[in-house]
RNA sequence: GCUGAUAUGGCUCAGUCGGUAGAGCGUCGCCUUGGUAAGGCGGAGGUCACGGGUUCGAUUCCCGUUAUCAGCUCCA
């Protein structure tokens, strides 16, 4: 019989594909711990036959790490078994970094450690994972006491698969790994609540976190990213480097921008602002709040009410008001505010917008989650005619300040859909949805745009392409947003006299150019670790006087550089001896002056940089012309 | 909102089996310091998150509130 084997055509008596393996590739067929058979992914004691494709995994290769960290939960779920009674057994899946396992039945996994050793022990024994097939009967009986395992059986369609590892035996579809013996290193991070099936409706079950590797060594690094990723961090460098900071007394979601912080935010703010302005966009500044009754127009009263502060009892006032969540009803008045010809369109307005979203007090999170944030906000009328090209402006504006900021390597697409299994959290008709909806994945093919789609991601009037991000976490959060709506100019009333002259209602683009400035600036602290480039940076250099003597002259360079516009600090410690600028805050300023006898004499400053380590001599002038010119370049 | 954990000087953390608290770093003062994230000495700074309860007495035990963290759910 003939196999090919990663790209090698070998012959073999073997049955299996281990022993394939061990058969041509004597020297290192241990490091194998999965393979993928004609494009499916298998266990290594898979039969093969005549013909098959093989490719072999090791732990480098996604798919195998799936298998392997899938195997883990058995392991984990095998311990949990033998060290608390009963237990009843949920899933435990393999997720992108490690995996988990969710149980009920246990008041609570106080000690993780005890767990984890228990693991160890049953890897040492090294049970083989034995696979079996059962009948449905067979598997009600064989889980007549394990209620999740009884639900997800109601599920299976055709063949019922259980692996039976110790005495412990699980449902379960594989693969997985035979030999418990590659798992050199395990580690349980956290315990927390989770969902049955990830519906807050169902109960809530004890999930376990943990991740295990082919060495000791692997894993050692892996903590060690862990660490690396603590520091970078923006809900703690953040705080350290003085950009917000928040008070338990103000509320949660609140956060106070400090001056460096908001000096990002203000740099940045006049930056998006301009650029808009050179687009074509006219910036509109419209109430913070207004009565229920715009909202209710929008269909926010109805759709949208539980994440609105609405201000006033409905039953007692006889006005409510409410904090806008979204600019959209506000913004259309500008429009509104007299007739429209077709000659008008497009219409772009932009504004910097405060909202307000009272979250849920579990989502809140550093500069990422908050209760009240500033929007780059803009809303587009035009034709449908103008549809496709406004939409692939707006899209540029996007990409540009992405690049800009040095983020859009991180980002993605994703086409947020609705779902019309839950209607009642959108307005309009499934025709309506289906058609714009239509017209998006039209425009987004047309302009080639690699998406995911993301069913029942939609705003609650109309469909969405988002741009998605990363923590240093890796938890996904939206950065930017365009929206096609065609629903709301309809509630409004919005139109316009088309050349033919007859009333038409234009389609709106909701967009951002920079998303929420507050979350930006999350994603930009955790991209440089705080060191910004010069053109962002709320200190871009520190004059620091060699000796006493020197401080005249330092104070001199320091006001000319002031003068002009530099954002400088004075190292004045020689003036009032003991006043130092923290070391965790110098690292991450762009340049530092050092001002000497040298200098003094010449008229010159030496600049130290942040990034090459390097020290230069040169004018004031030189530097002030070399800063201003990062900051034109947006370096 | 849910599950779990946490809350002690600006920061990182000790501590009190219930008798009102310490360290390091930082800060402030003095001294020293000529190429620089330096050194020495001294001082200040905490009703131990907030509100109840138990107790002769609570920072410590119990309950509640608020906030923070991890995750779930939800979302920009």
């Amino acid at each position: 019989m003939k196999a090919k084997i990663n790209n090698c055509i070998v012959e073999f008596e073997s049955s299996n594909v281990r022993n394939l393996v061990k058969e041509h590739f004597q020297e290192d067929y241990k490091n194998f711990i999965a393979c993928k058979i004609n494009g499916e992914v298998k266990g290594i004691y898979t039969a093969v036959n005549d013909g098959d494709e093989i490719e072999l995994l090791t732990f480098d290769d996604e798919e195998a790490r799936q298998v392997f960290w899938h195997t883990t939960s058995h392991v984990l779920a095998y311990a949990v078994s033998r060290l608390y009674k009963n237990v009843k057994f949920a899933i435990g899946p393999a997720t992108s970094e490690g995996f988990y396992y969710d149980f009920d039945g246990v008041e609570s996994f106080e000690d993780l450690e005890i767990i984890e050793k228990e693991m160890k022990k049953i890897i040492k024994e090294n049970p083989r994972m034995e696979r079996f097939v059962v009948s449905k009967q067979e598997a009600e009986k064989l889980f007549e006491n394990q209620p999740y395992k009884l639900e997800i059986l109601k599920e299976i369609e055709g063949e019922i698969t259980c692996y039976k590892l110790g005495d412990f035996v699980d449902l379960c579809s594989g693969p997985h790994l035979f030999d418990l013996s590659k798992i050199k290193a395990v580690k349980l991070k956290s315990t927390c609540g989770a969902y049955w099936k990830g519906d807050s409706k169902n109960k809530m079950l004890k999930r376990i976190y943990g991740i295990s590797f082919t060495s000791v060594d692997a894993l050692n690094e892996y903590l060690q990213i862990l660490e690396d990723r603590k520091r970078k961090d923006h809900n703690k460098l953040g705080r350290d480097l003085e950009l917000f900071t928040t008070v338990d007394y103000i509320g949660q979601g609140l956060p106070i921008l400090l001056p460096k912080g908001a000096k990002i935010l203000q740099i940045l703010q006049r930056f998006v602002e301009d650029e808009e302005e050179k687009r074509g966009w006219k910036l509109t500044m419209t109430p913070f709040m207004a009565k229920s009754d715009l909202y209710k127009i929008s269909g926010h009263w109805d759709h949208y009410k539980e994440g609105m502060f609405v201000l006033g009892d409905e039953k007692k006032d006889k006005e409510v008001y409410a904090l806008r969540p979204m600019t959209c009803p506000f913004q259309y008045q500008a429009f509104l505010n007299r007739p429209r010809s077709y000659k008008d369109l497009p219409l772009r307005y932009n504004e910097t917008s405060k909202l307000f979203r009272n979250e849920d007090s579990g989502e809140m999170h550093g500069l990422i989650r908050v209760r009240q944030f500033t929007l780059s906000e803009g809303h587009l009328m035009c034709t449908p005619e103008q549809l496709e090209d406004e939409f692939k402006s707006c899209l540029e504006l996007a990409v540009y300040m992405l690049k800009t900021l040095g983020l859009y390597e991180d980002s993605s697409y994703r086409f947020s859909q609705w779902d019309p299994n839950n209607r009642e959290k959108y307005i309009g008709s499934a025709q309506q949805w289906e058609e714009a909806q239509g017209v998006m994945e039209k425009i987004l093919k047309h302009l080639d745009i690699p998406y995911v789609v993301g069913v029942g991601e939609a705003a609650f009037y109309g469909p969405k392409l988002d741009i998605q991000i990363k923590n240093v976490y890796g938890k996904e959060d939206t950065l930017i947003t365009i929206q096609i709506d065609q629903m709301l100019a309809e509630k409004f009333g919005m139109y316009y006299i088309d050349k033919d002259g007859n009333k038409k209602t234009p389609i709106i683009i909701h967009r951002s150019s920079i998303g929420c400035y507050e979350r930006t600036l999350a994603y930009l602290i955790e991209k440089t670790a705080g060191a910004f480039p010069m053109w962002l940076a709320p200190v871009q250099t520190i004059v620091i006087p060699v000796s006493e003597k020197h401080l005249d002259y330092a104070k001199e360079v320091f006001d000319k550089l002031k003068n002009f516009g530099i954002r400088v600090e004075l190292d004045n410690r020689n003036e009032k001896l003991g006043y130092k600028i923290r070391s965790a805050q110098l690292e991450k300023v762009p340049s530092m002056i050092i001002v000497g006898d040298e200098e003094m004499a010449n008229q010159t400053i030496s600049i130290r940089d942040r990034d090459t380590q390097q020290t230069t001599n040169m004018k004031i002038d030189e530097f002030i012309s070399y800063v201003k010119q990062l900051v034109e370049e947006k370096k």
